[in-house]
DNA sequence: TGCTCCGATGAAACAAACTTGCAAATAAAC
DNA sequence: GTTTATTTGCAAGTTTGTTTCATCGGAGCA
């Protein structure tokens, strides 16, 4: 089902290819192949490869929150009070399906959960924080840091 | 030059383009302007409007860190010493600059940075370290968070 | 009401990009 | 050295993106 689980060889062509998607992925193909050294039906079929394989996740557009009047983006720590299994997935998931939630870290240190929050104004925040965590009884306490600026924000990952 | 100053207006047509387009920027106008009941050379125009305008901020494919090797993700929160402005200026461009550093965000709060890391061992990730942070004598501490599970990854903003 | 102006729209023509079929080149295994 | 499997490039075919242009509809105004 997943090919993951296989080793995926990536050579050098197809790291070229990811770099050059990861920063416009509306690049034309035969604009690629010229980078690369490839023709576009190689180049082509790379991408469509590395789609099926899972190593291109998914293809979107980055919106400027503030445009959508979201203009607060906020960092929370969560320290949760159990962390059977059980109540981690539990967490997970209801964090998962938060539209607010625009990213959700489970890890390891002083803190379970690290939360990244999207909301137009702090009244909403503050409802989230209601709704999310006063309302589970299994949060023990949680931080919040307020973002002034957006120094770097993306996806993108070090070709190596 | 930047458009951003003025207070974009968007209208119903817009978000649900926006909301196609976080999704899968892939999708051909067509399929979008069925989707909201328009001609595919209207939804053009206004993905290109939007695209003018800062809206919409770029295109990417979207990569699974573990395809290319960068299967560690780290959260640190970065205190500095001095917050002047020359400093976090500084600081700012140095973090925005390497490229293991995914995401950056200067805020408020018990730290001053929290920085996403994504490296491929821990030996880089000491490494990193050693390099942005003891090598910086501003920089007055840094709590390291590992990720376990990336629950939730992506830019989603919500359209309201 | 009737008029003009302005911006946005859709249909069609056009251009560009993507996709597929196929023969040739490459490389690895035998 | 032959064979096999994979990958490539070219060219044709298809889909998608882009431009043109006539029209529609609303805002402002006499």
């Amino acid at each position: 089902m997943s090919k993951r689980d296989q080793p995926t060889h990536l050579d050098e062509f197809d790291r070229k290819i990811l770099a050059i998607l990861q920063r416009d992925n509306m690049t034309p193909q035969r604009t690629i192949g010229d980078a690369v050294n490839l023709s576009a039906p190689a180049v082509q079929r790379r991408i469509k490869r590395m789609r099926e394989e899972g190593v291109i996740r998914a293809d979107v557009s980055v919106v400027e929150p503030e445009a959508l009047g979201q203009s607060i983006t906020i960092f929370v720590e969560v320290e949760v009070i159990s962390e059977t299994a059980e109540q981690i997935e539990r967490a997970k998931s209801e964090f998962a399906a938060a539209a607010e939630i625009q990213q959700c870290y489970y890890v390891t240190g002083e803190a379970d959960f690290i939360l990244v929050v999207i909301v137009p104004s702090m009244a909403h925040y503050e409802a989230l924080t209601r709704r999310l965590f006063f309302g589970n009884n299994n949060v023990k306490r949680f931080r919040t840091f307020v973002a002034m600026d957006r120094v770097k924000v993306g996806l993108g990952v070090p070709v190596g």
